[in-house]
Order: C-alpha cells, then sequence, then structure tokens
DNA sequence: CATATTGTTAACCACATGGTTAAGTGTCGA
DNA sequence: TCGACACTTAACCATGTGGTTAACAATATG
C-alpha cells in the first residue's frame, strides 16, 4: 500500500498511467510527451512496477506496457473509510462513481476529550 | 494531489489519520503508540498538514488535531477512473460501499498493437 | 559483421522524507 | 517566578526520488 500510494504522488507517474489505461505503449511512446530523458522514465517505470501498477511483457526489442490496476483497489478502499468525513452532508462517492442515491451517515467525533482528572 | 498521495503513503501517517477518524487528538496523544521520538511525530503531522488532511487548533498548550478528509475525495476520484481495470468482471466499487448492484462495464483496451506492416 | 533502434544500468547531483538528539517556545500549576 | 508539561525548531544523518549524461545490452536491419 505504501509504494502504491507513493507511485501515484507523483503527475509524471499518474500522466503514465493514464496514458496506459488507454492502451498498452511501449516505453519511447510513454516517453515521448515529456520533457525529459529516456532514463528518467525508465526509473519512473521502475517505481510504477515495484507499487505493482504497471507490468512489461518484451515483445522483440520493444517493452510492452501494460497498466495493472489491482493495487488501486486496495487504495481506494482504504480511502473510502473516510468518505463520512468529506461527504458530511454534500454527496455520496457512489453518486459519481455509479449514480445511486447517496446515503446519510455523519462523522460522530468524540469532541468531548478534556484533561481533567482520568486515574 | 501530489501532497495527498505522498501522505498517504506511509503506514505511520495512515494509522494516525485512521486514529483520527475515531475522533480528534493531541500531538502526544498521537505518538503514544509509535516506538519514535514525538519531533517524528511533529513531522509527520507536518506533512499531514501540509497535505491538508490534518488542521490542528491550538487548546491551550495541547495542540488538537483534526482530520481533515477533504483532500482525499479527490484522490479516490482519481484512481475510481481505473476501476473498470481491476473490476474486470468481478464485482463493483459500490459494492462494497453502499451495497448496490455493479454495473456492467469492460475495459476497452486496443490490444491490436503489432508490429506488422502499416505503411 | 556493422549500424540503428529500444531500453536499461552506472555514476553522479539536488532535494525531500524520516529518523535522531538537543535546545527553544509557550502554557499550566504551585 | 520557577518547574513541569506539550510541543516545535534546529542541526544532523541515511535513504529514496528524480533528474542528468555516458556507457552497456539486446534486437532489428542491411
Amino acid at each position: 500500500m505504501d509504494s502504491t500510494f507513493a507511485a501515484l504522488a507523483d503527475p509524471t507517474r499518474r500522466s503514465i498511467l493514464e496514458r496506459l489505461s488507454a492502451g498498452d505503449s511501449s516505453v519511447t511512446a510513454l516517453a515521448e510527451p515529456f520533457d525529459v530523458s529516456l532514463p528518467a522514465i525508465s526509473k519512473q517505470l521502475r517505481v510504477l512496477e515495484r507499487a505493482g501498477l504497471l507490468v512489461q511483457q518484451k515483445d522483440g526489442r520493444v517493452r510492452r506496457c501494460k497498466l495493472e490496476a489491482k493495487p488501486m483497489k486496495e487504495a481506494v478502499e482504504w480511502i473510502a473509510q473516510y468518505r463520512r468525513f468529506w461527504e458530511d452532508k454534500l454527496e455520496s462517492l457512489a453518486s459519481y462513481l455509479e449514480g445511486t442515491t447517496p446515503v446519510d451517515s455523519g462523522p460522530e467525533i468524540n469532541e468531548a476529550e478534556s484533561k481533567d482528572t482520568e486515574g
């Protein structure tokens, strides 16, 4: 999970993932839109691979890069725990995911945490 | 978004957020379960603050730490784009979020990217 | 075999993260 | 005012990220 979030914490890598969501690509093709060297992209792909978000298949001298989104599932599930905190009374996560009606589940923070006698 | 994902890429910080989801807490109380020094926790809270995931209110000599989950909304929305890639034909994200019926939206990767004659 | 293409690895630099200990700031309490 | 408490800031170190250029490996082409 650490590596997943860490991999997503970079705009270049997120952009690469977005590109891969449109279809598999070679390393050179992935590097094209960026104003950095090829080794720089190669390193970014390494990070994505370590996070399990990308797999490479050797296809001749071309590395075919493929999106592997499964680690995102865990990540999004973790974040989804906190949905009620940003929802509050706005709208449900499912509303922009599926189109279902939002539920009503407000946060229940214990705001009574004074420093009085405890022993 | 970078800072949000970066903040979530650390187990200590995620643990802190989980704690805060149960209620506001002081810095010392947050640091207690961890085997690190207080300045280390103070730095972690700094990272969470910069990501907008945490706000501190001065309450006497105690810093009251409060969860601010709104940045997670953007993050989860970004990841949710890729839902179809890990779903494939398993189950909908909404199923474990709300309990609604999953939809059918398979990925449409262009897997026809061979190296044959193209000119 | 020679050469271009595709990509990685090596060596290096700058910066952020995450940890430490030591010292400083601000508030509570006697 | 003085001491204890609750933290932060300062200085320092190790490691990872992200970038560079140069060299290397592997494959396709002639």
